[in-house]
DNA sequence: CATCTTTAAAAACAGTAC
DNA sequence: GTAAGTACTGTTTTTAAA
């Protein structure tokens, strides 16, 4: 669910020579509203927005009728609803996107092991080990197309190219329901008419800056020296973009890399002031990140507090515990520490999260406890609570301060 | 003894992506 | 008057160690 907008298409015809382009990029076109669509069928050709309707949400998905009137990814809702008022709105189905999502990452896996997931929605593939079996890059995208189609009843986009970016800006460059490949003869060629925005990496800042130096396409950014670039964006990024400019990109497929980190947000639905009700958000944040790093057999050592206030500034405070964990209360002790130090205390505050870092599989965590220290019995207790959680569901196994107080009939 | 240098790790932040 | 949630990479600044 790219929020960038669409590029023109290209004017020069580039051939379908998938000769050494082994790479895949596939994108579904307006997923979640796609997915919508099918249980909704009298809403084909309308526009309709997927977002929450009450205050404070974002745009998530919008098919191509809404995206006429403006609308797109991240947008504001109210002001989505300005652009679009007739638009229909849904709220978000999480569930139901993760697993359409992850019955059409099958169909990949089927076609080859080499499947890098970027989000639900979209994915690299290398089928370069699939064409004795399968054929040609071309024909494997194209079987795809009509397989997710076919089976889910969604459309999505191809890119073929012989690097990742190529064919991600070639996915993009053909969507909706398009196929594209771009011969690796014609790399530079089709990149260079395209904005520099269109770059993976480049964002709103980033333009920005190259704006100022009069670079707007990917053939402008060519011949800028390399010097240049590396100035004014940083090493890494200077040299990185000069290389994509000239369709240079060895970046591989890579399948599931693990987490590095693990953490939860929220925005309020108004903003908090009251420390005592901030930190009762903060346990539940840690909760909810301990229960994930247990399911996934993590421990982190870093933990990180990030607080917005009302206009939107945001700050992060982090600290390093000398033993990882998987602990709520452990979470919650040091995310406290960290707010009550950030001199926020009596700050209206829009969000606040908890995140991990430096994440290790617990159970070496568990060896090296076992060789002396001992624990504060936490971590059984939260491992029982895991276990009722799974018997009898979320929510019913909650710390006493996030209990909701009974009602009474007295209390307002 | 105090200070300077280099390196490493941690912390804070910025930017980007979907 | 608007602006989610989750996660990554890279940069700058700070702190610690050597």
């Amino acid at each position: 669910m790219s929020r960038k907008q669409q590029v023109p298409r290209p004017g020069s015809d580039l051939g379908d020579d998938d000769t050494g382009c082994p790479i895949l990029h596939v994108d579904m076109d307006a997923f979640f509203a796609s997915v919508e669509l099918r249980e909704r069928p009298e809403l084909a050709g309308a526009p309709v927005i997927i977002g929450a309707p009450g205050a404070r949400g974002v745009v998530l998905s919008a098919t191509y009728e809404a995206r006429r009137f403006g609308v797109h990814s991240a947008m504001p809702m109210t002001r989505a609803r300005r652009l679009c008022p007739q638009a229909v709105i849904i709220p978000p189905s999480r569930g139901k996107y993760t697993e359409v999502s992850r019955r059409v990452m099958e169909i990949f896996h089927e076609i080859t092991p080499e499947v890098e997931p970027i989000a639900s929605d979209e994915a690299f593939l290398d089928v370069a080990g699939a064409r004795k079996r399968l054929g040609r890059p071309a024909a494997i995208a194209a079987m795809i197309r009509a397989r997710v189609a076919a089976e889910h009843g969604i459309t999505c986009s191809v890119g073929v190219a012989s690097t990742k970016f190529v064919a991600k800006l070639a996915s993009q460059h053909c969507k909706p329901d398009g196929l594209l490949v771009v011969p690796a003869a014609k790399a530079v060629e089709f990149l260079h008419p395209l904005p520099v925005a269109a770059l993976w990496g480049v964002g709103e800042r980033t333009e920005r800056s190259l704006a100022r130096l009069g670079i707007r396409s990917v053939g402008d950014l060519a011949r800028t020296p390399v010097e240049t670039l590396r100035r004014e964006l940083g090493p890494a990024a200077g040299t990185h973009l000069a290389a994509l400019a000239w369709g240079r990109d060895e970046r591989r497929v890579t399948p599931h890399a693990p987490d590095k980190s693990i953490g939860a947000e929220e925005t309020f639905v108004t903003d908090i002031e009251d420390p005592v009700r901030i930190r009762r958000e903060i346990l539940r944040l840690s909760e909810r990140v301990a229960a994930r790093l247990r399911a996934g057999g993590h421990a982190g050592r870093t933990v990180i507090v990030k607080l917005r206030r009302a206009d939107f500034t945001t700050l992060s405070r982090s600290r390093t515990l000398r033993e990882p964990t998987d602990v709520a209360q452990e979470l919650y002790a040091a995310a406290c520490d960290l707010y009550a130090a950030s001199g926020l205390e009596n700050t209206a505050l829009r969000l606040v999260g908890v995140r991990v870092e430096n994440l290790l599989p617990a159970d070496e965590v568990a060896r090296q406890l076992s060789l002396g220290e001992r624990e504060s019995g936490w971590r059984e207790a939260e491992r029982a609570m895991d276990r009722a959680a799974r018997r009898f569901g979320r929510d019913v196994v909650l710390p006493a301060s996030l209990v909701p107080p009974p009602f009474d009939g007295m209390d307002p």
